[in-house]
RNA sequence: CGCGGGGUGGAGCAGUCUGGUAGCUCGUCGGGCUCAUAACCCGAAGGUCGCCAGUUCAAAUCUGGCCCCCGCAACCA
């Protein structure tokens, strides 16, 4: 109503997800971090716009759809689909979902591109590169002559024109930048490494192209397309409001939360398109790290993939939204177990502060008729009770202090320190019980108001970590707020105005219940296990990543477009006939020198005798094999292989080795009889 | 000298910017309590903070060198 107007506003997105495949716990992971920030905004009074979205465009996209038979914008909204329902089942109430295929969206970044343009920062050029023209695409970093990564036919130069940002005029505006606002890149490490970035220097950046279809126009410049960063940086500004947003007020956007991976664009690129554009910067770019998988325990069960679905569903979506938060310190790499997310449910959620609500509310109800007891002004005005200090102390730390102009951990996105906190006041309070022994005062008539004084104490502290907790845990601290007898939501409580004696003496308590039920620790792990082997073998919209070797170990590496060059994995293993095995040549060859490659320590140059001829062919096996034992010996070789260099050296061939978990040891493929050289395979 | 992140009690981590008591969670052992979700509380064992040198009254923390591990990239046709 009118009351948002005078509220202040804040502004904050996740990144835009590159839809080619399904969520996993890394964009979990960025996505619920943002939700927390916002709630936590919210109970600070001010008036939050989250984003969230898809980056739809590219030519991965494009390749899938094709695949799947459909259009890309069919494919790409079926996808779309999918991920916003994972996220409505995630409680994520993203305020705005911006699609890059949002007619609104198309529009600002013509009009963006505009206004670079009419300000001199957009200028032609020519494209040259290596291209593949099966795969339809660049092959980066290629030099002439070298074959496909993919599909290993040749490429060919192409050039092609194409519209540049003169991203090199913006070296001193950025680094002036940078200097007057410090906070403007977080954390520390990640302002370094763009600072010593754009130190560098900064080159030109081609930012349309005529090779790629499926993207937004160019105006007035028909085979041209938008190219990925300057399409998907944009939908920031398009999803409030795009060239109007003066009208809606959100823009610049507070807080614009990436992973660290695609950290350059948005620290770099973007402040420098709306500088060229002669519009107002974001006030901070956050980085956050990966979330890794436990490698030896995940991967024996193929598939480093750990998506959020079993996991809500085996324990709840606190539980994942507290263990995201808890574990890893924020902007730094963590670790991602389903060992130590039930370990942590059950420590911290179950035993920690679903117990006390249980132990403190239960002797409310048995002693004090299930209301919670009056101390008396006296007692509530005193100094006297060490869970007030305590309890000031916690609110204090995590929510800062004007005065003293200390920030707090949620403020500085310190989740991590601030649930700590949280924590220790759980325990104290646990600890005063168990000191102050209510359950004898409770036998004693004359002992009635230390129990008044006692049970207060635990409840009021008890209602202090829930308003604190919320953020984190909604579900849950909504449940014990009710139980605790308070009206409304804990969300809408103004946290900022949070402090020591609002519980009223009187109100009734709820009905008691387990707010976390202890999980148990083994059958917890396999029933979530076995779901994300379920949801992981049929029928995952084509293209779906479900590659064991494909992203790092299942790293939380959201991205957009650009940075998620991801392989789109097809289906699953598709059978072929013989005449597709024919054309295979696999020959015994035997080997009569092996040695080194400067430079490389995975490979070995080795002269392979097939009968015919002696090939040299290049052999991933530097790591399993010492180059003199294998003189001699005899292999299986595929011989009509297409040559490739690696590492400068030609190999005519490919030695055939089992590849071994977990880490993919390769083991030469060989004979228990004596084989004569040359003896084809079939 | 390709880029980056690490090496702190059995495991996983904080602390390092702003030198001065090495802290947390889990696990182990012993004790207590019984209101509570077999929970909670107390205590104990366990660390030369990767190695070496330097600065300093004082170094996990600052400086220099070295070793090792992990991502990315290059090199597993």
């Amino acid at each position: 109503m009118p009351d948002s107007d005078k509220k202040p506003k804040y502004y904050l997105t996740t990144p835009i997800y590159y839809t080619n495949g399904l969520p996993h716990i890394g964009h979990t992971y960025s996505t619920i971090v943002c939700d927390a920030i916002r709630r936590y905004k919210r109970m600070c009074g001010f008036d939050v716009v989250m984003t969230t979205g898809a980056d739809e465009h590219g030519v991965n996209v494009e390749r899938s759809a094709a695949k799947a038979g459909k259009s890309p914008q069919e494919f790409s909204t079926a996808n779309v689909a999918e991920w916003r329902k994972i996220w409505d089942e995630l409680g994520i109430q993203g305020d705005e979902f911006i699609r890059t295929t949002d007619p609104l969206h198309a529009r600002t970044v013509q009009w963006l591109f505009k206004l670079c343009r009419e300000n001199g920062y957009v200028y032609k050029g020519h494209y040259t590169g290596q291209y593949c023209v099966f795969d339809n695409a660049y092959v980066n970093d290629a030099k002439a002559g070298d074959p496909c990564p993919d599909c290993g036919r040749p490429t060919e130069t192409v050039t092609e024109e194409n519209y540049y940002f003169k991203l090199s005029a913006f070296q001193e505006p950025l680094l002036k930048l940078y200097a007057a606002h410090p906070e403007f890149i977080e954390p520390e490490s990640r302002r370094n490494e763009i600072l010593s970035f754009v130190h560098g220097g900064l080159r030109d950046l081609s930012i349309t192209r005529t090779s790629i279809r499926w993207g937004i126009p160019v105006p007035d410049e028909s085979p041209h397309v938008f190219y990925v960063w300057f399409d998907a940086l944009t939908s920031y500004l398009s999803a409030v409001g795009g060239p109007d947003y003066e009208l809606r007020g959100y823009w610049p956007a507070d807080l614009h939360l990436v992973g660290k991976e695609i950290i350059r664009f948005h620290a770099v690129y973007w402040p420098a398109f709306l500088m060229a554009a002669g519009l107002p910067l974001p006030k901070q770019i956050w980085a956050h790290g990966w979330l890794l998988m436990d490698s030896a325990k995940m991967s024996k069960s193929r598939g480093n993939v750990v998506r959020p679905r079993p996991i809500v569903s085996v324990l709840g979506l606190d539980a994942l939204r507290y263990y995201l938060l808890r574990e890893t310190v924020f902007g730094q790499d963590g670790n991602f177990s389903y060992d130590a997310l039930v370990t942590r449910y059950n420590a911290d959620l179950a035993n920690g502060l679903g117990n006390l609500a249980s132990r403190t509310l239960t002797m409310i109800n048995q002693n004090c008729g299930g209301m919670v007891p009056d101390p008396g002004k006296e007692y509530l005005k005193s100094e006297k009770s060490v869970l007030r200090t305590a309890s000031r102390a916690t609110i204090r730390g995590i929510l800062g202090n004007k005065e003293s102009g200390e920030k707090g951990s949620y403020n500085t996105l310190s989740f991590s320190q601030g649930l700590t906190s949280i924590w220790a006041l759980i325990s104290q309070v646990d600890a005063y019980l168990v000191n102050q022994k209510p359950w004898e005062l409770a036998k004693k008539p004359e002992e009635k108001q230390r129990l008044a004084e006692v049970l207060y104490d635990a409840a009021e502290t008890l209602r202090i970590a829930t308003m604190l907790a919320h953020p984190v845990i909604p579900a849950a601290t909504e449940k014990i707020w009710k139980q605790l007898g308070q009206g409304g939501k804990v969300g809408g409580q103004r946290i900022d105005h949070l402090e020591w004696g609002q519980l009223d003496p009187g109100t009734r308590i709820g009905t008691v219940e387990a707010v976390f039920p202890r999980a148990d620790h083994k059958e917890s792990i396999e029933r979530m296990e076995a779901m994300e082997q379920d949801a992981t073998k049929p029928a995952i919209p084509a293209g779906a990543q479900q590659s064991a070797g494909a992203s790092p170990a299942g790293a939380a590496a959201p991205a957009t477009a650009a940075a998620a060059a991801a392989p789109a994995v097809a289906a699953g293993p598709v059978k072929i006939g013989i005449d597709d095995f024919t054309k295979v040549e696999l020959r015994v060859g035997q080997i009569q020198s092996a040695e080194r490659i400067a430079g490389a320590d995975k490979i070995l140059k080795l002269m392979v005798d097939i009968g015919t001829e002696v090939r040299q062919i290049v052999a991933g096996i530097a790591t399993a094999y010492e180059p003199d034992k294998l003189v001699g010996r005899k292999v299986v070789v595929v011989a009509n292989l297409a040559p490739r260099k690696l590492r400068g050296v030609e190999s005519n061939g490919m030695v055939v080795a089992a590849s071994v978990e977990p880490d993919n040891r390769p083991v030469l493929a060989g004979f228990l009889e004596d084989v004569p050289v040359g003896t084809r395979l079939k």
